[in-house]
DNA sequence: ATGAAATGTTTACATTGACAACATTTGATG
DNA sequence: CATCAAATGTTGTCAATGTAAACATTTCAT
């Protein structure tokens, strides 16, 4: 298990390099830490994975990374800045994971469509305690960088329907809300896994979900 | 504020006295606070509606309510307690919204099915404060009663697409996996519409959802 | 080498959840 | 009606927490 988060932390930092352009004068810098921005991200998660965003706490978050109580300070404003970054992280995984599916279907517009419902699903149930974390945004207060992720991630399911929509393969409507409407499908039931309202997502179901995510857009 | 918040307890009184079936011994007795317990439930919300649930706490309920920081403790085992009776609550509301909206719709399965979704929406986006708590199950802890309550909301809708199959108005698939679906469907634009991620709720728009819940259901 | 910026620590304080001991009210029982 | 137990509310207390301030150390550019 140390040597999985080890390895994760490093391919998240190479991703986070590669990411933050704006800051990118350090790369191999170590200094106090080493990244202990990045640790406190991790060790977020993995106390939220055990015990839910509730009862987190910043004191045991920087427990669990080795240093002081205070240091997660120098890193984040407050517990919200902490928790936005995990929200960030988490969409920027969603982003990736999808563009990666669209390069599997390069052709086919309509299979990229529900690719693209499917990465949200996929994501939620692989990591639902970053998924929690992102759509809690009724708790904490979001900033202007996570409300830009959250644009984008859902930017690419409106493109996508766009695109469908050019080429007469989803009926012609406001794509602002067919997109809205894709989106809630695919959040609803991603949420009612991760809270247990659905026990086994079976693939039965899924081939539902997917169903009702194109029946609902296509022409009658 | 004072008179006001009399007033609202003994509304809330009556109310309390139809629902609570259970415990109608206590009618018109007045002995401390008149009745803590729903008081503290009122407070709670109105707190939540202004700072989120994330922020609310024991001592300013109680201090809301006008009684000692520990008087909660009377009527609430711990703030999860608290919680989960508003949850409680909650679920009771949408469940006879449902049946209020079921007795004008008597003859028309098709109608009360998409009506059993649309209680769900309306009573979300009417009451956020309760949407919130209702389905923050990922973190506070469920009690027996509340999963009894969350389970009776769903199988209305479980016995509406029921009966439609029975009628062939929606194909034959696992019920159960059908009622899945459509509850995410209405959950995910409820809790998008509630977390700001859908500004402004339109018809149109709702449209589509209603659309979306029948025809990823009915017959091809 | 040096000084400023970045990073981490210690100390401190107010808020909170929750428990225990105590006080008061209510309602049933004789 | 007197009395006593149960229900309800209060006061006092403690540990955990968020977070700010003052201080210490490391890093990095010059």
């Amino acid at each position: 298990m140390c040597l999985r988060t080890r390895i994760n932390v490093d391919i998240d930092n190479i991703k986070h390099a590669a990411r933050m352009k704006d800051t990118l004068k350090k790369e191999n810098t170590t200094y106090h830490h080493g990244n202990l921005r990045k640790a406190l991200i991790d060790a977020a998660l993995a106390m939220i994975a055990e015990n839910g965003v509730k009862s987190l706490s910043i004191r045991e978050v920087a427990k669990k990374a080795g240093v002081s109580h205070s240091a997660p300070y120098r890193h984040f404003k407050d517990k919200d800045d902490l928790l936005s970054a995990v929200a960030i992280e988490g969409f920027d995984m969603v982003i990736q994971d999808t563009f990666r599916r669209f390069d599997r279907n390069k052709d086919d517009l309509l299979t990229r469509f529900q690719e693209s419902g499917l990465a949200y699903i996929d994501f939620a149930t692989a990591y639902p305690s970053h998924y929690r974390v992102m759509f809690a945004s009724g708790e904490h207060h979001t900033s202007p960088a996570l409300d830009e992720r959250s644009r984008e991630a859902f930017m690419i399911l409106y493109t996508c329907i766009a695109e469908c929509q050019s080429n007469n393969l989803i009926r012609p409507h406001d794509t602002f809300e067919l997109a809205m409407a894709a989106w809630s499908i695919v959040h609803g039931y991603a949420m009612l896994v991760i809270d247990g309202f659905i026990k086994d997502p079976s693939d039965h179901l899924k081939n539902v979900i997917t169903r009702s995510l194109y029946f609902g857009l296509k022409y009658e």
